[in-house]
DNA sequence: TACCTATGTACAC
DNA sequence: TGTACCTAGGTAT
């Protein structure tokens, strides 16, 4: 919608006034995206650097830009369209070397043709830090949140609980290559599916049920409710500062309670 | 109208 | 580990 185009930038809202006047009238050259960080190129070496957050949402639309709501902190407007952004955690005008200094700290992105996931195993291979922190750490991988993490460890059997050296190469591998699978189809459709054609409602002749969060999941805020599998209640519990969900019996805790 | 929750991160201690 | 940031939508009062 504004790729090489010349695009007007305002802050409805204020907060971002200063930002939207370095690029406002210039031409965005590219746009690309590493983890949850996107950063849009402008002409005169200003990159537009966006993270969401919690609440950040962005708003698009074709044709006239209808009169802003709530608190827009940046509007884009092209001759094809319009994107309002709200709530962001960050909203900032890089240069190029500050987005390398960005890059840099951000570890491997699973939806990036460019990620060595050698590199983050290894980080995990040395470290006593348990995978649902790993997960979880952009420093390590770059883009899965809580919802991946909980569904990609359920997906593979893997108990949140293990440490990063006993996780093992192979054990690695698979949740690499399922967050691979996963995210590019969550890309696809825009929403979050991680429940296998086998366990889904229709197939296991159960009620559909989606999440709040628009997609199908085994155990992602399902806390109490039986396994799609094997039945046992989904636990839950704080880690890394986030809600985690997994099922005991699916994850075994190789040894280990809680 | 008040309160709670959420696909996240940074910082103080 | 706790809290601030900061927005919208849903539920409770």
């Amino acid at each position: 919608m504004f790729g090489g185009r010349r695009v007007g930038a305002s802050s409805p809202q204020g907060r971002f006034a200063a930002g939207a006047r370095l690029l406002d009238g210039r031409v965005v050259v590219d746009a690309d995206a590493h983890g949850k960080h996107l950063l849009v190129g402008f002409d005169g070496d200003r990159v537009l650097h966006v993270h969401l957050g919690i609440y950040g949402t962005y708003g698009m639309g074709a044709g006239v830009a209808p009169a802003p709501t709530g608190a827009v902190r940046l509007r884009l407007v092209g001759e094809a369209g319009w994107a309002d952004l709200r709530g962001p955690n960050v909203c900032e005008v890089l240069d190029r070397g500050e987005v390398k200094v960005l890059r840099d700290r951000l570890g491997a992105d699973p939806l990036r043709a460019d990620a060595d996931p050698e590199v983050a195993w290894r980080r995990i291979a040395r470290t006593r830090t348990c995978v649902g922190v790993l997960l979880l750490d952009q420093s390590v991988v770059a883009g899965p949140g809580n919802i991946y993490r909980a569904e990609v460890l359920f997906r593979q059997g893997v108990h949140p609980g293990v440490q990063g050296h006993a996780l093992g190469r192979r054990r690695w591998e698979a949740i690499w290559d399922d967050l691979v699978v996963l995210m590019a189809e969550g890309v696809r459709t825009g929403r979050i599916d991680t429940v296998r054609p086998e366990h889904t409602p229709e197939a296991m002749g159960r009620p559909p049920r989606v999440d709040d969060h628009g997609g199908e999941v085994y155990v992602y805020r399902r806390a109490g409710l039986p396994c799609l599998v094997c039945g046992h209640g989904v636990r839950t519990a704080v880690l890394a500062g986030r809600n985690l969900f997994w099922c005991p019996v699916c994850q075994p805790s190789e040894g280990h309670e809680g």
